[in-house]
DNA sequence: CTTGACATCGAACGCGTGTTCGTATACAAT
DNA sequence: ATTGTATACGAACACGCGTTCGATGTCAAG
């Protein structure tokens, strides 16, 4: 069902208020700034908003109601950014790439700050975990966190994910063409640069941003 | 003033509080989560809070408190960190780490969420850029953001910064104790570890995030 | 016209919540 | 011993705040 004006101006007022104060409005502050002066009208508008997805609220407790997102959990605002984590990267195993549909369902995610991305088209972003030191020689280690914008091509310089199918391998490296051919330089240079012919090529996608978590030890 | 271990127990628990359900906690609900009766001690402790810069209260609003961001300004939301960037890491010079007033003044910061962070102690993080291709024994490169914990001492298998007095270079290894010496070991295989006396060692913090940030190409 | 769903209002109830006050203990300084 | 400061406790007050209920008005369906 479409919402009321009057509900329009409510949610907009708990986007501002929440922002701004760093705390869900109470119903009467929200009575007051849309000029209803009952709170039952008030409740029964959230009520509402409630049954529409738009905000979720906990009984009894002040100020227990905030914003959520379009997927039902609560909600980040438009600085934050919910990358899927769709699972591993391992040298053995291709990237599997879910189609889109999977970003909706219910993966693990990872929060990040917009700011952290480079790019503003964040819709085809994903996350892997690194699993094993196979991509030691990409500087990324055993629990890193890969995220990775999902393309079938790239320019020089990027950093791409690439399955090569005569070593069935996936593997993290510096992407340039040289002569008719692909030239995959490891970030690492004490390791070499490997020369393939484009059709042995598959570009699973770009990296983006890298992520190590040092908690405690590995190694 | 330092903060008595009450203190630091109320502010880590508005910090999980806040972050998790999306609004600030009241005194009562602070008051039974670190195990005080009296609404009056928690009010009291939160008012030494303030004094110290830490969180922000507003007069007779129910939760009417919120973080403070290291600039001392009211933090938008307590699922963020900023973490002040204080400078470059290179290995010709020891890090210049200000002393805590410097968070206060204006820097540049980085925005992440709390999530990536292990620990809730946040109050002695900074940021780096790293210049230079130094650190690459750490697997560490030529404009990455590590996001270091400010301490002088560091326990076996974290990865600190340490000052090298004999050779003048600040390195980033992972510490480990041998029959009374320091061996570091790098991140990266191919290199060797490297065993130093005690004293001829200044660890200036451990680090607990590294970022890199893959938008056009290095190397 | 009657019915029922929708939307609104005001009022009252009762618990939630910040504030204040008197008191008490521990400890260092005088 | 005395004073002062820091820390802690419980009780009481007053207002904040979600909840509930009865009443009213509008409007389309029957």
């Amino acid at each position: 069902m479409a919402l009321s004006e009057r509900q329009q101006l409510i949610y907009s007022f708990i986007q501002k208020f929440s922002s701004e104060k760093g705390r869900p409005p109470t119903i009467r502050e929200i009575g007051s700034s849309v000029g209803i002066s009952s709170t039952s009208v008030v409740n029964y508008n959230l009520n509402i908003l409630e049954k529409a997805g738009l905000i979720s609220r906990e009984k009894e407790v002040s100020r227990g109601l905030r914003l959520t997102a379009p997927n039902g959990k609560p909600m980040l605002d438009a600085r934050f950014i919910q990358v899927p984590l769709l699972g591993r990267i391992v040298a053995g195993k291709p990237i599997e790439i879910p189609d889109s549909s999977a970003f909706e369902a219910d993966h693990e995610s990872v929060t990040l700050t917009r700011n952290l991305l480079p790019d503003s088209d964040t819709s085809k972003l994903f996350a892997l975990h690194v699993k094993g030191d196979s991509m030691i020689d990409a500087s990324i280690h055993d629990g890193d966190i890969v995220v990775m914008k999902s393309q079938q091509t790239a320019r020089d310089g990027d950093m791409v994910a690439a399955w090569l199918k005569d070593l069935q391998q996936t593997t993290l490296k510096y992407f340039y063409r040289r002569r008719g051919k692909i030239e995959l330089v490891p970030a690492n240079p004490s390791y070499q640069p490997i020369e393939v012919e484009p059709r042995n090529l598959q570009i699973q996608g770009k990296v983006v941003l890298v992520i190590r978590q040092l908690g405690a030890a590995p190694a």
